[in-house]
Formats: C-alpha cells, sequence, structure tokens
RNA sequence: UGGGCUAUCGCCAAGCGGUAAGGCACAGGACUUUGACUCCUGCAUUCGCUGGUUCGAAUCCAGCUAGCCCAGCCA
C-alpha cells in the first residue's frame, strides 16, 4: 500500500500514540483559513500535511472558513481559497463548512459559560484592558468588572447581542487568572461588539467571537481529533483546552504545532504579499514574482511539483526555511518526463547557412521529449537562415567552451552538423550574423557517428519563427541585503521583472495554438501568462533556471 | 528569578541508550540529439556548549548559550 509521506513526521507519531492508547477511534483533520487574502506556498504545507494525514487514517478532512471576523473577510478570498485547495487535490468531501455557522452554538456555550461564573461582561476601555492585563514580567490585577453577578453579566451578554452597545463598549471575557504567567489566561476576552455586515450571516449578528475561543468550539462541533495549527499557538494550546472543558464538549480535540514553512530569500507571509499587492508593485496575487498558489500555478507549477516539494521539506518543530532550489527541484522532476519540448531563443542573433540551398525548407521530424517516446513527435521547419542564442557563439571562446566559435562545429539540435566559417559585426561591433556549413550527412536519425561535437545549441526558423513576449523573473527582493531591513521593510530588487519582446520559439505546425507547461529546457520551462495576453501576442513567464544551463564553466 | 518553544552537514530532515538515513545544493567523473536528464563518486570521527550517569549518549540528567513566539476588542 502507498504510504503517505507527507505523514511520517511527529504528528504522525502522535497520532499514532493516540490511537494505540485509545484516546481516540479515528481521525478528522481540518483545514481553516480566515478569508482575507489569497493562499500561499505555507498554506499548501498545511493543506497538504491535514489533508495527507486523514487519507493516512482513512479519516476525514474538513475545509472550514474561519471567519469570525467579518472587518478583514471577503467573498471573494473564499471563492479563491476554494479553487486553490481543489487545485492542489484536497477533498474536503460533501460541503465547506464555515465556522459562522455555529456563532448560535458558540452564543449558547458562551451564556453556559457566564452561569457557570466563568465569564463575565467587562466595560473597561480597551486602553484599561491593556493596563490590566500586565506586561510579559509582571502579572496582571483584576477588572473590577471580574465579580459581576452572574445575572448581570447574563443580561448585558443578552443586550449585547440585541445590539444595545456600540463597537467597544463592552466585552465578554473569560474568568480565568490575570496573574498567569501565560498573557493568553488571564482573562481573555471571547466575545466583542462590531456592527458590521458579515459574507455569511450578513447582519444576524452585531457580537463576534474571537479566535481564541472560537476555533476550540469549531473543531469540538465539528468533531475534528487533531487540530494542526503552527507554532505561534502553542501558548494558546492551555485555553483552547480551557474552554473546550468548560464548555462541556466531550471528545476533546487535540491541538498539535508544527513549524511555518518559509522560502530562503522569499517573500512569505500574508502581509507582505498584501503589501506588494496593494502597492501596485506586483501586478497582483498572481504576479509569478509572489509564492501564492494562484502564482505558482500561472507559473507553471503542478499540483503534484508542490505536493512533492512539501514532502521533501518534512514537517517539523523547528524553525527552519526551505532553498527555493528545492522547489525549482521539485517541479523540474515532475515536468521533466511530462511535458513535450520545444526549442526557443531569447536573445536571437542571425545562422547563416552559407551552404544550404537558398529558399529551401525542409520539415524535421524531431521528438517531443527524448526521455518519453510516448509523447511522440513533431514537424520542424529548417531553411538557410536560423535564430539562435547570441550566447551560443563566442568570437574569442573560454576554456571549455564548446559552442559556436570560428572553426567550432556544433550541432543544431534535431537537426545537422553546422561548421562556424566567420562572422559579421555592426558599427558598435557587436555579432549580427554568424555564418556557417553545414554537413548533410549528419542529419539527425540516419546514424551518423563519423565524428563527434561536444556542443549541441537551440535554433528557430527565421521564416516561421513565432515571436513571443518572453518575461523573465528574478526574485522579487535583494538576495544580497535580504528580504527585510532594520525597519522590517522589503529589500526590493528593481530589476525583479525584465521584459524580453524579441524572443522566438518554433511554430505548432500541427495547428495547436497553446504553449501552455511546454519545456523550454536550455531557458527553463516556460508556460502562457494567460491573462496578461490582452494583445495577441503570446507571453511566457520563465518559471525556473536549469541548472547551469547558460552558465560559462568556472575557471 | 515572566511563560512557551527550538537547536543534527550550506538548506531541509531521519534518529527515540548500542556506536550519524535520505533529499536539495555543491564538487569530481562517465554518458549525451539540450553544458539538461541519467549514472557513478565525494560531501558531519560528529549531533549549540559544559559537566554528569552508563560498558556505551545526538539520544537520559544538570547547568549554560543562542534563536523564535506571546502584552489585538486579528487569526
Amino acid at each position: 500500500m502507498e504510504r503517505n509521506i507527507i505523514a511520517q513526521n511527529f504528528i504522525g507519531q502522535e497520532i499514532d500514540k493516540d490511537l494505540a492508547e485509545g484516546v481516540y477511534t479515528h481521525v478528522h483533520t481540518r483545514f481553516p483559513p480566515e478569508p482575507n487574502g489569497y493562499l500561499h506556498i505555507g498554506h499548501a504545507k498545511s493543506i497538504l500535511l491535514n489533508y495527507g494525514l486523514a487519507q493516512e487514517y482513512q479519516g476525514k478532512f474538513n475545509l472550514r472558513f474561519d471567519d469570525t471576523n467579518p472587518i478583514k473577510e471577503d467573498v471573494e478570498y473564499v471563492e479563491s481559497i476554494k479553487e486553490d485547495v481543489r487545485w492542489l487535490g484536497a477533498d474536503w468531501g460533501e460541503k465547506v463548512l464555515f465556522a459562522s455557522d455555529y456563532f448560535e452554538e458558540m452564543y449558547q456555550r458562551a451564556e453556559l459559560l457566564i452561569q457557570k461564573g466563568k465569564a463575565y461582561i467587562c466595560a473597561l476601555t480597551p486602553d484599561e484592558i491593556r493596563a490590566y492585563r500586565g506586561t510579559l514580567t509582571e502579572p496582571g490585577k483584576n477588572s473590577p468588572y471580574r465579580d459581576r453577578p452572574i445575572e448581570d453579566s447574563l443580561q448585558l451578554f443578552r443586550d449585547m447581542r440585541a445590539g444595545k452597545f456600540q463597537d467597544g463598549a463592552l466585552v465578554l471575557r473569560a474568568k480565568i487568572d490575570m496573574a498567569s504567567p501565560n498573557i493568553n489566561m488571564r482573562d481573555p476576552i471571547i466575545y466583542r461588539v462590531a456592527h458590521f455586515h458579515h459574507h455569511n450571516t450578513g447582519d444576524a449578528w452585531c457580537i463576534y467571537p474571537m479566535y481564541d475561543y472560537a476555533h476550540p468550539l469549531e473543531d469540538a462541533i465539528e468533531g475534528i481529533t487533531h487540530s494542526i495549527c503552527t507554532l505561534e499557538f502553542e501558548d494558546h494550546r492551555p485555553l483552547y483546552d480551557w474552554f473546550v472543558r468548560e464548555c462541556e464538549y466531550p471528545n476533546p480535540p487535540r491541538q498539535i504545532e508544527f513549524a511555518k514553512l518559509y522560502l530562503t530569500n522569499v517573500v512569505t507571509g500574508k502581509r507582505y504579499i498584501k503589501k506588494l499587492v496593494d502597492e501596485g508593485i506586483v501586478d497582483g496575487w498572481d504576479d509569478p514574482r509572489l509564492v501564492t498558489i494562484a502564482a505558482l500555478k500561472r507559473r507553471g507549477y503542478t499540483p503534484e511539483s508542490l505536493r512533492l516539494f512539501i514532502e521533501l521539506a518534512g514537517v517539523s518543530k523547528a524553525h527552519s526555511s526551505a532553498d527555493v532550489a528545492m522547489l525549482e527541484y521539485c517541479i523540474r522532476e515532475d515536468l521533466k518526463a511530462k511535458r513535450p519540448r520545444r526549442m526557443a531563443v531569447l536573445d536571437p542573433i542571425k545562422l547563416i547557412i552559407d551552404n544550404y540551398p537558398e529558399g529551401q525548407v525542409e520539415y524535421l521530424d524531431a521528438s517531443n521529449n527524448m526521455e518519453n517516446p510516448d509523447l511522440g513527435s513533431r514537424k520542424i521547419p529548417f531553411g538557410k537562415e536560423l535564430y539562435i542564442e547570441r550566447e551560443d557563439f563566442m568570437e574569442e571562446p573560454p576554456k571549455k567552451y564548446h559552442r559556436l566559435f570560428p572553426g567550432n562545429e556544433v550541432r543544431l539540435m534535431h537537426a545537422y552538423f553546422v561548421k562556424c566559417e566567420r562572422f559579421v559585426k555592426d558599427a558598435a561591433g557587436n555579432v549580427t550574423e554568424v555564418h556557417c556549413t553545414y554537413d548533410p550527412e549528419t542529419k539527425v536519425g540516419t546514424g551518423f557517428t563519423g565524428r563527434k561535437v561536444k556542443g549541441t545549441i537551440h535554433w528557430v526558423p527565421v521564416v516561421e519563427a513565432v515571436q513571443v513576449e518572453a518575461r523573465l523573473y528574478e526574485n522579487i527582493v535583494d538576495e544580497e541585503k535580504g528580504v527585510y531591513d532594520e525597519a522590517g521593510n522589503l529589500n526590493l530588487n528593481p530589476n525583479s521583472l525584465q521584459k524580453i519582446t524579441n524572443c522566438y520559439v518554433e511554430p505548432n505546425l500541427d495547428g495547436a495554438k497553446a504553449y501552455d507547461s511546454y519545456q523550454f529546457v536550455r531557458n527553463g520551462f516556460f508556460c502562457v501568462d494567460v491573462k496578461d495576453s490582452t494583445s495577441d501576442k503570446l507571453v511566457f513567464n520563465r518559471i525556473v533556471s536549469l541548472k547551469s544551463s547558460f552558465q560559462l564553466p568556472k575557471k
């Protein structure tokens, strides 16, 4: 049976233990995003982890929107989140769940807390509450409203719900311990007044539960067994357990924390991504320079590649940040045998074959993917004039350079050996044309073994070349300076987007229009940028660089 | 003398008292119709530090050190 790699970590071990000890008889996990932004690579880890765990133990997985703060939330986000979760392959079963669907039950349990003397209505102002809370090193002191009679609190709470108070006038607080060394236990607020339209419940409520209260109840209501969240909630676990216990839920869920996924020298973090989007520094939430799921998808990443990445990165409690090289490895690994390959020239110079008949065009048969014959082959027009990459010719080559230079012979991919005879420069000294002679006997497929060449280069026929706009992306942050400066601002890289308009790819002679997900192996993988193709131009985004593919050998 | 958590190769990460898995990256080499891919090879006498227990410790104990999180009517 196929084991879920994603479940092989300390969380899986804890679950094994729980199951063995009979604490739980089954496994039920959930992914609980707040609909206040787009999902990014970090969420993919949580989604795949929770879903993978449910799969591994033949349990259930819920997608639940943690929509308890209408001020920050929007339906636009719930739709995009559903799409991304679905794209990643996580199946949430019957229907999507919303925390807001449990508002009535949460309210009832809050009344229960009041009746048990475990919660009270507090009229301190926000500033006063902060002052009474104490500091990290000093205990807090009790609110003067802490011993308000139960009946008074109950009535006040009902009045809050009835809309008799302004925002911020009153809050419901849990009565725990103002001297607790854990600040979360110092009578945390559990309900606040907010006259705000909610995307799901409309204007039915003017009081909304806080995360610390709502989350454990949501989990308990849904019968979640393992509530997996990130490290910053470790301090909240005692409170989580307190609410489940005091609200009298049997079969309490268990919270387990893991370290967030960071990528080295990449902007993760919703807050910063949002800033880049809001300030127009990037084109939108799916700008290929971001690591939102939408952006990765647009760059050509596949769900399989992200799953592989999450598996390779692993899950632990150690603060860490994975190398982007690992992410790029994953997309190469996934695509290399799956997708057809094409030739492309980003920075063209002309290659003229002096001994090739003027005006002649022949259609060469080219394998779509040498590693996967099932992908078939295609015809490529070949003629006297071709475009080749500027980097593939050097007037004075360094040692070990085995592409074109005067007197050297190379293979034109899928075609012939070609020997450089001479070249032409313009007034500024730039090479404009490279002249070669070809050897008809070296045609691919003829089994020619007379001699070997050390280099094989890409080319595109001048006559039928398809011109596209290629966008090459560099990291959006300055890797030298690091992601953030002292003030916590992003160190942006002004060259994060370089447009190249005079780029050519080979034509699709079979009439296919899309170049989506084709591999342009010498130049990294490309995919069509569907959204920005407003003109009739094709727009390509390069998604990764191939290891040393265009680097000259080091000295 | 607040609390919680973390520390194993450049980056992730196994390891759970019996003598340091694996992946990415990197470096050599072979192969080659993509300097890619593939294939070999190399890459921690050592597990933040210092003591202790033990025949034996990355694993147990004690004490240090460093880093991260917490004082929203955000999640």
